[in-house]
DNA sequence: GTGAAAGCGCTAACAG
DNA sequence: CTGTTAGCGCTTTCAC
């Protein structure tokens, strides 16, 4: 069973002839205790091998010091290591993480945010999925009065805040990079549009574009979503349209490593056949041949920063103004996209 | 505020001129309720934005409807592609998982299950950080009554199951590979032994070593950890003792990438000077160069089966019986060790 | 300094 | 089919 055999802090209360309310004080330091009592207190508890029960306690208390997390994704850098660095600055703020993964599926998505919901996390955080595009769930959100904070993927819901990196800036950085270069046919997958770093990142393109004066060829910007199949088949569309630009820019490391693959099926070399960059960072890219050049995203920033906005907004709710924070990025150049070692 | 702006049963109750009971079978669907009944207090439900507590629901009927989880790192692919799956097959059976990361550090490891315990969670998944030695907090554990699966880094505590890959017989295969190939100075960065998965591994080693009549060189053998820094560091002590094997064999995919770096540093080339083959494989392994041969851990069903393992100790407690499940593995041959290109 | 009373929001057991 | 009665284990007033 171990069901009925937990032990209370009235089990501790009755052994040391005290009320378990001394118990509970003490327990959690509290000055009305004095130290003796405190003292006896603790090392009853260890003897006892007493674990308190947190849900009896967050519902006593009205609060759960938990802060429920909604990622699209696990299994790729970029969001592993988001986590990573949400992990640490919750455990060190003493909060706990409740993670759920919508895997792009933005029904799960809802699904998850119902369920962080009725376990009354204080806080959530979230990075929408690439299919998400109704704004319900977060309305519903913010009306039961809960800090609501978007990471990199973000929605503009009133009272929440957002924390995202330079993707405009950083997509111009890239795009003029590679002009300067040499490349005037310039492809851009893109992700989708309604997605706000789609956006953005498409934006930068374009400014860097219509700066040096050079169109943008419709056909050359390929929607169509953040992984690698987005990245194979928006490859496999420049292929056989018979129109190969000289460049790509992916919105996504993802993206990008769809490229690689596609670009290997067909027979033909990065950086000679096509060259390529993209935005997101990758922690084997050095390993990986031809290394990729990108604009780095830093995901130890994004990720603390959401935390303590988070935890800004629960301990001083109706206080704190909702924040926009936006990160600037870097370019971080590798084997691609550095020398044009080919065609006339 | 927003804390006591909370809709609760009691107020669909008193609105549908009914008892919270009866809304609350009704929301769970019990059979009680009759189909009318059951309609109109999902509208009511719908309309005034009911969120169930979950806190309460679980301290009423005593128990979470949770898995706590607790790995080592997450930023890896093995243990981004095992959590994916463990969350996966949560889902799908109406679990929620709760996550926590030791970041190999065992204090921290014993912090989150004390945490786990305490929010009472039905079973707990554990995977052991590379320095935990001690097995107290698990036995607490099982004092607890708590369902224990431990996945790939195990411990033997009575009452529990483990679920890991064949680490001996993949390494065996790995290494027999190699030597067939020709190679016979053979080096082996082993983790550590008192980890389950480096005595393996190194069992398997031997065992090949043994049986195709090849010594094991002591100097050849180094222990120092499952990350990067370990593959890093071991290649260096490998190169400066002037005594450089023919052919490494990782422990882990982490410590071959810091064999990777190491090699590179040292100005020669994989696989000409020297060669690699790991345990544990990686999503973008097909785009680094060269290549590494691996033995592939089948990290879904890994996860798969941790869940459904916990799910059945949780469902049938008592009447299951701790099992250790052992999953084969299969070797992936690419550029590293597939040919000896040169010396004599 | 310590404790008694009340209640957080829900479910289980039983009675109607 | 529906409702009443009791808690789950803890924290929060507010007395003493």
């Amino acid at each position: 069973m171990g069901r009925s055999s937990h032990i209370t802090l009235d089990d501790i209360a009755k052994r040391l002839n005290v009320s378990k309310v001394t118990v509970s004080k003490a327990l959690r330091g509290h000055p009305d205790i004095s130290k003796e009592t405190t003292q006896l207190v603790k090392k009853t508890v260890q003897e006892m091998g007493y674990t308190p029960n947190y849900m009896a306690r967050n519902l006593s208390s009205q609060h759960s010091n938990t802060i429920g997390v909604v990622i699209p994704k696990i299994a790729h850098f970029f969001f592993s290591s988001l986590i990573e660095s949400i992990y640490d600055t919750a455990f060190h703020n003493n909060y706990e993480i409740i993670l759920t993964v919508s895997q792009e599926n933005s029904e799960r998505e809802i699904k998850h945010i119902e369920s962080l919901l009725a376990m009354r996390v204080d806080g959530l955080i979230v990075s929408i999925t690439q299919q998400t595009r109704d704004h319900t769930i977060f309305e519903r959100v913010k009306k039961q009065g809960i800090p609501l904070t978007f990471v990199d993927r973000v929605f503009d819901i009133p009272g929440s805040s957002t924390i995202t990196v330079d993707d405009r800036g950083g997509s111009f950085m890239a795009i003029e990079h590679a002009i300067n270069l040499g490349y005037k046919k310039i492809a851009h997958l893109a992700g989708y549009p309604e997605i706000n770093i789609g956006l953005r990142r498409y934006q930068g393109f374009e400014d860097a574009m219509k700066l040096h004066g050079i169109p943008v060829n419709p056909d050359w910007v390929i929607y169509g979503g953040f992984g690698e199949e987005a990245g194979y088949r928006g490859f496999m569309r420049l292929l056989n349209s018979g129109n190969m630009p000289e460049f790509i820019f992916a919105v996504t490391y993802p993206v990008a490593l769809g490229v690689y693959a596609a670009v290997e099926e067909a027979g033909l070399k990065i950086p000679d056949d096509v060259d390529i960059m993209c935005f997101g960072n990758s922690d084997v890219n050095r390993f990986i041949s031809p290394s990729l050049s990108c604009v780095n995203q830093p995901t130890d920033k994004l990720g603390k920063t959401a935390v303590e906005l988070t935890l800004d907004q629960i301990r001083n709710i109706d206080m704190v103004e909702p924040q926009h924070i936006e990160i600037p990025t870097e370019l971080i150049l590798r084997e691609t996209c550095s020398v044009i070692s080919r065609r006339a």
